[in-house]
DNA sequence: TCTATATATCGACGAATATGGATATAATAG
DNA sequence: CTATTATATCCATATTCGTCGATATATAGA
């Protein structure tokens, strides 16, 4: 049970998805967004204000957002008139995962986060 | 002192290169390449063998190993008449570093990467 | 030096991406 | 119902990227 548990959480990342992943990360203004989202903790930001602060037109930065959602990185939630954006934690975490149970492979010495 | 060696390692990354290394990785060639030299250790591998491993033409690998490099995630040796190419383990070390240390601002469970 | 091997560089072309103006949609207030 | 606010979608344009044929460079061997 525990297994297939297991399992199943490893085929939510892989290859492609990852890769996916990498290309909404690989961009200024969407890398900016998730720091951004990643330091307000669960309560996420709307659209308006992640446009106010990282300076983007609000039509850019909604194609961007489009992006990462659709990469899994982040979700929105209508509050009101506004939509706030919130990092896909469990998404996020597979996919730091991944990155580094690949580079360890024969590489431990990459794990060594601590310094 | 000590404070002075960590500030440098520290200055070796951040959001541009940290970008630019995501986008060298958001390609599924590359990242093929990236994650193949991250298994043949230390030994490194041809360009050729890697351009036979992962079945693709010689002069496309060639300018995708040329922007790994330039990324700073690969390096070149000659030996004879081949290149043979490395992981830069320190600098991909820097990188999963910076992405774990900013994921984690304010979501510590990202780091446990045990499960 | 001539030839073969290994890899890089050049050049062109099609595909994907980023940007931002204009407009549409959704929600709320009055 | 109208106006306002918040955000998405549409569209055109400019730029960047990936691919690969052709060619150049570098090394080694005969």
């Amino acid at each position: 049970m525990r297994k297939l548990i297991k399992k199943e959480r490893h085929d939510m990342m892989n290859d492609p998805i990852a890769v996916k992943i990498l290309s909404a990360l690989a961009q200024p203004t969407r890398f900016g967004v998730f720091r951004l989202l990643m330091k307000c903790n669960q309560e996420g930001l709307a659209a308006g204000a992640i446009a106010e602060k990282l300076k983007v037109p609000q039509n850019s930065l909604s194609s961007h957002l489009n992006l990462l959602s659709n990469a899994g990185l982040i979700k929105s939630e209508r509050q009101g008139r506004s939509l706030i954006y919130t990092v896909e934690i469990e998404v996020t975490k597979e996919f730091i995962n991944y990155l580094v149970m690949d580079c360890c492979d024969g590489h431990p010495e990459i794990c060594d986060l601590t310094k």
